[in-house]
DNA sequence: TTAGTTTAATTGACCAGTCAGAATAATTTC
DNA sequence: GAAATTATTCTGACTGGTCAATTAAACTAA
């Protein structure tokens, strides 16, 4: 029952997923979101008040997904520089997904400068990104590994990097460069780590 | 005559920037940019081909004027450390300004993942950004302030870091710490150099 | 049967681009 | 230098199309 219903929500959200990442976030419809989820265009209006929440789910998901991944990634890991590693290779887990998940979340970003609900779901993932990048960092402070004057700017330095990374390699359009982006974000935050 | 003509282009254009600033790159319709430059709807359609002819040219047009304005800045300076300073405080000129600029501009580094057309004029634009950063560079390495393997990857890193603080800035949505990101910028980039 | 779910049809709104004709400016002619 | 002619620019109604959201009808499974 309600959890049939909780099924057909994520067949939605997913359907979103691929509509946005393929159309654009404006330029999708309800017709395409219910069409990629092999439903009717009334059913995705019936799970949820309307659009925007649909794709307000939609964002809420796949930041909550990927930080869980990341932090589960980090966790494992005991050597600063290895749960570095693990924090990178998690966020540039392969050319398909990433290209994916910035094309929907970049244009994400643009909305957020508009829509509050948008920004507060995106702070909350800064937030978590934010204490993975904590972890790290007082795991090297303790190492010495990392020299760490302050946690808090250390941290949005280490996502700064990431981010600024993952867009630059978005508009080169090349797959083939994904993992040569990779490195060069992993050894520019190393290289200001020390 | 053609000067006349040209004046009238730049009219519609400077409107076209205030209506995607105000309403956004997908909401702002043709109407709004007309009603921006004070025209009626059939003026921007005389003076560009279409709508995204518009916005081509707005992209074009103001990623060449901050790069002229950086480059400008730049070219005054004579050390290294001045000339990085100037860079970053002409990136960061105002809250206003920047907040006005990365509104548009992240419009359309979201839409560039699916058109060409923006994608090479940003293009363009990283290009005019890297000959910069390369000239701040090169003076470093000869000065022995900075530390530099390869111009290249260091020129990319230091335009990634102005993207990626100037949207977490943007995300949270405070004015008020527009000195602080810039300060957190530059600090991240000298101690990326060092 | 009936509550839950899905489909199909409808409504009302909006928009890009077109175009015919109006208005204005430039040029020519006498 | 005024009138006539031509070129340029502007206007806004109109077209064809799209869309979100609503509604009512149909289906389904307990």
């Amino acid at each position: 029952m309600n959890r049939k219903a909780e099924l057909k929500r994520q067949q939605i959200i997913k359907a979103a997923y691929q509509a946005v990442s393929d159309k654009g976030y404006e330029a999708v419809t309800l017709q395409d979101i219910a069409d990629y989820a092999n439903v009717s265009k009334g059913v995705p209006n019936y799970y949820f008040q309307n659009k925007e929440d649909v794709l307000a789910h939609l964002l809420a998901q796949i930041t909550e997904r990927i930080y869980e991944k990341e932090k589960e990634a980090v966790e494992k890991e005991t050597s600063a520089e290895s749960m570095l590693q693990a924090y990178i290779n998690t966020v540039f887990v392969s050319a398909e997904e990433n290209e994916k998940f910035y094309r929907v979340y970049l244009d994400f970003l643009a909305q957020a400068t508009k829509n509050n609900r948008y920004r507060e779901i995106n702070e909350r993932f800064y937030q978590n990104c934010a204490s993975i990048s904590k972890q790290i960092l007082m795991q090297g402070a303790k190492e010495k590994t990392f020299v760490v004057n302050d946690f808090e700017t250390a941290g949005r330095a280490i996502r700064t990097m990431i981010d600024g990374y993952m867009i630059q390699w978005m508009m080169t359009g090349d797959h083939s460069q994904h993992r040569a982006y990779k490195q060069a974000c992993y050894q520019a935050i190393t290289s200001y780590l020390s």
